[in-house]
DNA sequence: ATGTTCTTGTGATCACTTTCACAAGCAGAG
DNA sequence: CTCTGCTTGTGAAAGTGATCACAAGAACAT
């Protein structure tokens, strides 16, 4: 089924698909067109039907898509059968806002801790989470089998910090720092540079 | 020289050599090879050298590129030759933390406004920002010369606070909330969703 | 049973991006 | 001046992702 590699594009708007179906699911919507998801999640029919094609036939020729069953399909297609452990590292502005961010749980992330270089910070509670000094790092991804980091540390700390992290034991990392990051192959990575998104927009104005 | 359209991808890449540049200008480096600049910025040199030439000729055969230069090419192609006066819409968690993100303002993006629909808000301080009614966004980006919005607010609220950053004047947005959002064409969007990197990891992960 | 209407699944095609490969050009040495 | 070593700029080729177009089914009415 999913012999081949799937491009980043496609997971992007798998996970679009699945945000829909939820809602639909919850509204006890039964069935759903290849159409309607692709308007609903801006994109096309044909595109939708292709990238679902890519892991199996979930549809019904004349009828559309079962809410329910697809939804499930595509949980499990993302991984998201189950929940996922995080950790938040660096508690500045960024950090805290994550900490606070109620989404995370909603869609099966739990942040289960948050470590600062700051000592000033050690032990401060935020949305329910105690601070921990980054020397407990090692300690706590082991202990509590955390997978995936936020970086959000300033950036002369990531890399050492993003590093540390995936040698505790995270298979993944959010980067929010404005740099580059260097990990070893099989570590997934996405970065979200808001000051780059700002430049394009910029580009695309001018 | 820029007569043709310009993908996202290559104008995402142009930001990161811009920024990269800014580092070598501060440190005095004359002159940088696409190589160098491909290596620091996580690509290859044809590539470097590919999106630079859609602009024009800025590099010498057998030197390289001149640093400080270059630079300034970069800025003028992205707009970033003046700076950019932008509100942030919605003061929760999200809202609040880019208020105090210092590096809007380090690169040339001045937050001059917040708005927020609850009036317990309403005149707090935030990095030196005083919290305004959403009443007064049509006043506020007229008076400030807002062109950029960024939506930090629940994605209930989303779609028609940045309907109306819109029609106030805004001519992009930067938008943090999980929804898609319909915008008038010409309008510029990028959205930022981190619920959606993150299920994107659990796919790479999975 | 047959016909009509609808929507999926998918090979083929198209469009766009990246990579390749090399001539053109610059600087410095001899 | 010529030769050597480098690096750019760019057309051509390769690769990748999106779109098209249509046969294959499914439900329902007659």
């Amino acid at each position: 089924m999913n012999a081949r590699k799937i491009s980043d594009s496609t997971v992007r708007r798998l996970s679009r698909y699945l945000r829909q179906l939820r809602d639909l699911d919850q509204h006890d919507r039964k069935v759903v067109s290849s159409r309607e998801l692709a308007q609903a999640t801006g994109t096309t029919a044909a595109q939708v039907r292709k990238d679902l094609s890519h892991f199996g036939s979930f549809g019904k020729r004349g009828q559309g898509y079962p809410v329910s069953d697809l939804r499930v399909q595509l949980e499990e297609i993302l991984g998201l059968t189950h929940r996922w452990n995080v950790a938040v590292l660096g508690v500045g502005k960024i950090g805290s806002a994550l900490l606070g961010y109620g989404y995370f749980a909603q869609r099966g992330f739990d942040i289960v801790a948050a470590y600062d270089a700051d000592p000033a910070k050690t032990g401060l509670d935020l949305g329910g989470v105690r601070v921990q000094p980054l020397d407990a790092l090692e300690r706590g991804f082991a202990d509590l089998e955390i997978s995936i980091g936020i970086i959000a540390t300033p950036p002369e700390a990531a890399q050492e910090v993003a590093t540390r992290a995936v040698r505790a034991g995270a298979s993944a990392i959010l980067n929010f720092a404005p740099i580059k990051l260097d990990l070893p192959p099989g570590v997934a990575l996405r970065t979200m540079d808001m000051t780059l998104e700002l430049e394009g927009l910029c580009y695309m104005v001018t």
